[in-house]
DNA sequence: ACTTGGTAGACTGTCTACCAAGTGCCATTA
DNA sequence: TAATGGCACTTGGTAGACAGTCTACCAAGT
């Protein structure tokens, strides 16, 4: 269900069958409750993350925490290191710049799918997404329009049909989303022209625009990240490191 | 370590720092030891996996057993069954598939991003390894050139210097391998040819170029699998599953 | 002032034992 | 033959224990 999921209850595809209730392990929660944690800022980077007190936050024991942290690990969320602890991740300053050029080349490919396999509901869906999110966002309702924006990318992503890259593009997101939401307010109009055109060309099944228009998209977002940093860096020290010389962008 | 890795140990890129010996924690080892083994094809596909069983195999408790089957459901080696157990993971027919569309992807990009980064030394290194490769595909030793193809390619996504598309890579590569070393052989030849000609875009800091070589070889791979799939197929049942129409039925 | 050595506390890594609940299988039964 | 009931097995989770290791701090020696 994490990184490369195979999917293995396929059997609901089948209709008719309805597992009623699968009580969810107590790691997934932890997991979840953890994450959701790391992301809202109440676990604050770079702390340590002590088992027992953990397990006593959330009234568990060792084990399910200790999974639970091992995933985390896994994922990038924390740091474990050995004999003494995990520690909540502290992102490197390239590290969104390699997120973001990892998800233009998953989400770019991904689009490139979707308007292979689109189907006329599918494209019904996403338009009235993105109908939904430029209202958010004219509104000035910005949560709003960030969950509309996640929406409409994961919905991309699934219709491309390939688990892998959802699966990917998944865990992708939300780190992203995590060190990352400041950006969202300064792109939304612009940003959600694009989704408009990219639902277009993903309807008229234009496989190279829409792909193409992708990662244009996502390239937009890491520059406007690049221009936020430098403009209003002054809560980071952030030494002197190259901030105008941003050549790299030449061909995506 | 895993997933998305942020490299903790930073320290070591100073040079005179050597750290001693870090004793892995047996969780490590057991998951090391059972890849391994599904991959070599100890443990089969589909087989039932029982902790106790594994615990005693190993020598060790159930605890880094379970930790170690937690990971590889999560990067999709074994599939958990609540109260069941873990079974080996029984990939799908259109498995082999998404991943290869997920390899192209990852390592196109990749290519992109080692030809804009490519120095010097690094081109030499990766003419030497298509020397080898080659040298090994004539002399008939398919080991060899197997072996060496990986590290030509894994070269490749570290050149990229983007860690999340290195573990992407990298874990989506095991998982080829695993289900998937028939189609060296015959691949072979016009592979290497290939690989050349990406190395000498790299060398020529032409990244539109490396990046669509690297996706028509993956692509050509993809092919080669299919071909070799539909060719000698008597093995599995696999009923009529459309061999030429690769349309797929929209929505999975 | 700086190094060395030692001590103490904290936490992980691993093991053992145990229990509850869920799953699959099989024999019995209708 | 097909449904039913029961049984053995396995995981999920808890508790407690113990060794090894990591950090910090303090004291003594140079």
């Amino acid at each position: 269900m994490t990184t490369i999921s195979a999917g293995p209850d396929s059997s609901a595809d089948t209709p008719g069958v309805r597992h009623v209730k699968r009580p969810t392990p107590l790691r997934e929660s932890v997991y979840e409750a953890l994450t959701e944690m790391i992301i809202d800022g109440t676990l604050e980077r770079g702390r340590h993350l002590v088992e027992v007190e953990l397990a006593g936050m959330l009234g568990v024991s060792r084990q399910p925490v200790r999974e639970a942290l091992q995933r985390l690990n896994n994922e990038g969320w924390v740091d474990l290191r050995p004999g003494f602890g995990a520690m909540v991740h502290v992102p490197a300053e390239d590290e969104v710049d390699q997120l973001l050029a990892a998800r233009a080349a998953l989400e770019s490919e991904s689009a490139r799918l979707a308007a292979r396999h689109a189907t006329k509901e599918a494209v019904a869906q996403l338009r009235e997404l993105c109908k939904v999110g430029t209202a958010f966002q004219e509104s000035g309702d910005i949560d709003g329009a960030v969950r509309t924006n996640g929406e409409l990318h994961s919905m991309i992503t699934e219709m491309s049909g390939n688990r892998f890259l959802v699966d990917f593009a998944g865990q992708v997101d939300r780190r992203v989303r995590w060190y990352y939401t400041p950006v969202a307010p300064v792109r939304g109009a612009a940003s959600w022209r694009e989704h408009a055109r990219l639902v277009k060309a993903i309807s008229e099944a234009d496989e190279d625009k829409a792909a193409q228009i992708m990662r244009e998209h996502t390239e937009h977002t890491r520059t406007a990240y690049h221009e936020l940093q430098s403009g209003q860096a002054p809560a980071a020290p952030a030494p002197e490191k190259k901030p105008a010389t941003r050549r790299r962008r030449s061909t995506d």
